[in-house]
This record gives C-alpha cells, sequence and structure tokens, in this order.
RNA sequence: CGCGGGGUGGAGCAGUUCGGUAGCUCGCCGGGCUCAUAACCCGGAGGUCGUAGGUUCAAAUCCUGCCCCCGCAA
C-alpha cells in the first residue's frame, strides 16, 4: 500500500523508519517546518524529516496542510496517510486528500487522555494503565472512530520518556497488524466509547514542572516522572533553577527514627543527606528521595553525586 | 552579537580574589578487622588543572584567542 507519513519528534521518526522496513511504500512525508533548536538557534530540520531525507523520499514541510498542499499530497498518489504526532489538525480538504483518509497513533486509550500530552498526563495523575490507539481522523481532536487498541501496564518509577518508547513500538506493532487489513478493505472502525473517563490531555508547560514541596511526596514523584524528559520538574537552589529528574517517594516519615539531633523544623523542601542516599521533605510529613538532578549549568548527574559537592552549602530546595 | 553557569585523577566539588609544581568527599585496587558487610582500619594506583599562545625566576591561579558542556530565554 502505498503511504503519506505525516509526524514531527523522535517517535514519529522512530515509526517512520519502521514503516520505511515494512511491506507498505512511503511515498512522501509530512513534518513541520525546520525550527531553530537550542542556545545557538541552529536551524534543525525535524526528526522525522532527517528521517525521510536520510531515505531519499520527498518531504513537505509546513505547520498546516493548506488547500494548494492537500493537492500536492493527492497527486502523491498514496491511498492512505498515517499519522503520528504531526502537530497540527487535518481539516477537511486534508481529510479528503487521500482515497482512504488517515489514520493516527494516539497514545492513550481514547476517548480517554484526547490531545497534545497523554502520556504526560497520564503519569501526572497516577494511572496504572495506558495504551495506544489507531483510529480514523475525523475533524475533531483525536475524537474518529477506532480500529484497534494495545494497552498496556505503567510501570512504577516509569518517566514520560520511556513509557513513550515503549509505546512508540507497540504502536509500530499496531500498525504493523492494521494495516493490511485496511488495505484489504476488511477493517472496521468503530465508534468511540462514550462512557467512562474523558479527560482533556493539555500540553504541559514550564510552569506544571515547578515542584511544590508542599504536596506530599507521592504526587511530587508523579509530578517528576511526567515531566521527565519535557519539561522536566525544577524547583530552585538559592537563586538557580534546580532540575530533578527521577525521584521515588518513600511515603511517611518515621522521624522518630531520623531525629538524631534536636531539630524539630520539618520545613517542606529541607534536604537531609544521608550516607547513601538524598530526601527531601514533603508536604504531610513525606520523604522524597532524590535519584537524579541537575544544577543549573551542570550536566545531570546521580543526586549522591551532587550531594557530594553540595552537602553544607544548601539546605533546602524551593 | 539574547542572559548566565561550567570545563581540576573514574564521579561530584575545593583551590583562582592576594601566582610558588594539587586538596576534599566518593569510587577503584590490595591488605586487615568481622559470622558477615554497603560499616570500620591501613596502604596503593590514577591528574598534559579543556586547548593554543603570552607575561613571569615560577601559572590551575594573571592576559589573549579558540573548542566543548549546560541552565534560562526563544
Amino acid at each position: 500500500m502505498k503511504l503519506i507519513f505525516a509526524g514531527t519528534p523522535a517517535n514519529a521518526a522512530r515509526t517512520l523508519q519502521a514503516l520505511l522496513q515494512s511491506q507498505h511504500q512511503v511515498v512522501a512525508v509530512l513534518t513541520r517546518p525546520d525550527a531553530p533548536i537550542g542556545r545557538k538557534r541552529i536551524l534543525t530540520p525535524s526528526p522525522t524529516a532527517q528521517v525521510a531525507e536520510a531515505a531519499g523520499i520527498p518531504v513537505f514541510k509546513a505547520n498546516r496542510v493548506s488547500p494548494e498542499l492537500a493537492a500536492e499530497i493527492t497527486a502523491t498518489g498514496a491511498q492512505l496517510g498515517v499519522v503520528v504526532a504531526y502537530g497540527a489538525l487535518l481539516k477537511d480538504f486534508a481529510l479528503q486528500a487521500l482515497p482512504l483518509g488517515w489514520v493516527n497513533l494516539h497514545y492513550s486509550i481514547l476517548p480517554d487522555w484526547r490531545g497534545a500530552a497523554p502520556v504526560q498526563n497520564a503519569i501526572l495523575h497516577g494511572d496504572t494503565e495506558t495504551g495506544v490507539t489507531l483510529f480514523q481522523l475525523d475533524e475533531g481532536m483525536d475524537t474518529g472512530p477506532v480500529y484497534d487498541v494495545v494497552r498496556t501496564t505503567i510501570n512504577p518509577g516509569e518517566t514520560s520518556g520511556r513509557l513513550l518508547e515503549r509505546l512508540t513500538e507497540l504502536g509500530i506493532t499496531l500498525l504493523d497488524q492494521v494495516l493490511p487489513t485496511i488495505d484489504a478493505g476488511i477493517a472496521k472502525p468503530t465508534a468511540q466509547s462514550t462512557d467512562g473517563p474523558i479527560r482533556p490531555a493539555g500540553k504541559l508547560t514550564r510552569e506544571h514542572g515547578l515542584i511544590d514541596w508542599n504536596k506530599p511526596a507521592p504526587a511530587v514523584e508523579r509530578q517528576i516522572l511526567a515531566m521527565n524528559p519535557e519539561p522536566m520538574a525544577h524547583t530552585l537552589v538559592g537563586e538557580e533553577s534546580f532540575r530533578i529528574l527521577d525521584a521515588l517517594s518513600l511515603g511517611a516519615t518515621d522521624w522518630a527514627a531520623l531525629e538524631t539531633e534536636s531539630d524539630s523544623d520539618h520545613t517542606p523542601g529541607r534536604i537531609r543527606f544521608e550516607p547513601k542516599r538524598v530526601l527531601v521533605e514533603c508536604g504531610g510529613g513525606t520523604l522524597l528521595q532524590l535519584r537524579s538532578v541537575q544544577p543549573a549549568g551542570k550536566n545531570p548527574m546521580p543526586a549522591l553525586d551532587w550531594a557530594r559537592g553540595a552537602n553544607g552549602k544548601v539546605t533546602k530546595l524551593g
């Protein structure tokens, strides 16, 4: 089957690579325009564009599909479009540009977590299960009829980045199974369920990553895991940003076992350096064990490494 | 020229203001103690102090160019 692929970030690029090695023929790729990346503002093609260009496939770069672009898409002769995190909604004329329309891989069990950041939101809200949904694109946001779903358990301590990697692979297998049935004309998508939670998965901004140490440790842990790798949870050390990449909630504090001196000052955000652990006091007398951190201007490092240099200089976060 | 932090044995840091051949907490190797140990004790290896050049009797430290990493902002 002749396909056009639309996607932008790394997981879309990974999926494109898989399609390139499949029985299908990717005749063109749609991705977002090159964007300035990093401090030096170097204009960089999206990961998907890089994979496409390396494979010698024609690339359309656009932030939205115009009627003119839709005509070009039609002219490629592709039968079906496959969308993975392209980054923009397709209007009716775009949807109708291909004989079989478009399918979209979405990293949640629809209709729950429709929107830009389903993986991060699932972890942030403490979900224990998520999945990948392959559905037929319509004009709504992630509202189209569903071909199939693959479910998976969210592992304890799993970050958004790691979970997305797993979901990407699951999505590839899902495409592998469903595309042939669409090609054969025997696939029959069914309307999305109307019961169960339908939570909006809004994009998470840097503000969502600012840690409030008054919250209990389990909530802070979920926040840290959800924000990794983007936009990354952070707090402050003095005036400087301090990112926390990985942490583990230890739950309630046994203060009696911890007290070695007469300091009954249990301030949220206060750090306790132990020989083998770095702990932060959270709300409700809970403790969070820091695992991986990144001070401003430094590379990410194990919390214990940071403690070696920071012990005695830093006493409190936030 | 967007703002800023940083490059010192494998890791994280100190030392740079007031130049005099490198220190701390770990890790690693060997030995000891111990029923045992991630605990403790003793010993050891390991560093062109990012790089090129300059000043000086002497540079991690002062001056100049360059490279690399990162936080914020976009």
